[in-house]
DNA sequence: AAAATAATTTAGTTTTGTCTAAATTATTTT
DNA sequence: AAAATAATTTAGACAAAACTAAATTATTTT
């Protein structure tokens, strides 16, 4: 098992982060996702390709081998197990684990992980409702929506929100959603995609587009 | 609150563990710790003095200043702080959390360390009874001593271990020995310095000078 | 106190990861 | 299909932290 830089462990990262199931990543995407010069992801580039972690060939994009895969999924479990550590048992709150699991995510030691995994109870979903590796790196996802693209009156529950900002954590909390709030759609209104939610037994809200499309949810395990 | 990068916190901890009360501490001693060239000590000498961590005038030795001995402490409570809950909660064995606390130690974040401290129920004491600095780096060390040097028939327990070589935990587990075990000194032979101990209920044994030394005691709070 | 030895510093390189500016390749517009 | 624009890479430089070899200062021996 071999190790990687810091810097490194931040490209390949960044690099899962942009490559969906298929499609190139671009240099320009990844410099702007790393807020770093373009010639700098370069250089970078034709180093992970000599430790083989990337397909790249220059001036067509990249992306992750498998072995690079692997390495990103790897980087991946450790950043959402100390999310969760940090929200379950130092009781953060959902917006600032982000930021000092970004620095707890490069101890490498494998020991630790794998007990801090025990140790937690081997949590399936970090703070975000993001799914978490297991030691092969493998991920369990249960299918999952954003609430535009549900049915009206499903009963379902929030697994995922897609964006961590402050601004977007103090719309939640106004409203009391947070991850596994069960809710249902009661209406579309077609001017202008907003929705009605009715969450647990609270006065239903109104949702604009902008926000709902970040809010993801599954079927309710128990209605 | 100014950082500082692994290196420079790595050089400040070696430095505070290297003066005692008082005297100078030499590059040729402080590479030898670091593993690390004297020419490459000096360098960084100098630019921790620049940053007002040292006092230092070139062939004459270093000591830390005070802002130094500051920053020293908020590294050794990170570093001990990890320590305490690896082996605690991770259920680490003693011999283990040293290397993987020395990569924690390294994560700055305040916010992180006070809230570990409490959710830690603030241990004052390490796994080796190392003392933990507190928020604002202060140390309460209780007056310790090695057995070598304790009157005989005076129940004590141990506080410290100042040797944590896989050698002398293996010495330990054999004689049941771990820090808060009570014991008293039942002999000593002026022969070769060595010492006939109780501890507990088992049979009592004998240990050479040269293992004893590195086993603190304190005075027993209830014997 | 001079000579020998040891400790420390200086000078000049190396590696990693970044940068700017210029050159090259790809893509879009007219 | 040129020309213009955008994306990407190359070339050369820099800072941090390490190194080796040589020079300097301090200490110990004789």
């Amino acid at each position: 098992m071999v190790n990687y830089s810091i810097s490194e462990e931040n490209y390949i990262k960044a690099i899962y982060h942009l490559q969906g199931a298929e499609g190139m990543v671009t240099t320009n995407a990844l410099s702007a996702e790393l807020k770093t010069r373009p010639a700098s992801v370069t250089d970078m580039l034709k180093k992970l390709k000599t430790k083989k972690l990337l397909n790249y060939e220059r001036y067509k994009g990249f992306r992750l081998s498998a072995d690079g895969k692997r390495v990103a999924l790897g980087i991946i479990r450790r950043h959402r197990l100390w999310e969760f550590f940090l929200s379950e048992k130092l009781k953060f709150s959902w917006d600032e684990v982000h930021e000092v699991a970004e620095e707890l995510e490069h101890v490498t030691s494998k020991k630790l992980i794998d007990k801090l995994d025990e140790y937690l109870g081997f949590p399936r979903v970090d703070p975000h409702g993001d799914p978490i590796p297991d030691q092969q790196g493998r991920i369990i996802s249960p299918e999952q929506l954003p609430i535009t693209d549900i049915p009206l009156n499903q009963p379902m529950e929030v697994s995922h929100v897609a964006n961590q900002s402050a601004e977007m954590l103090d719309i939640l909390k106004h409203h009391h959603i947070a991850i596994g709030t069960k809710l249902e759609v009661k209406k579309k209104f077609n001017f202008d995609n907003s929705l009605e939610i009715r969450a647990g037994k609270h006065t239903p809200f109104t949702l604009s587009e902008s926000v709902a499309r970040f809010i993801w949810v599954r079927k309710t395990s128990k209605s």
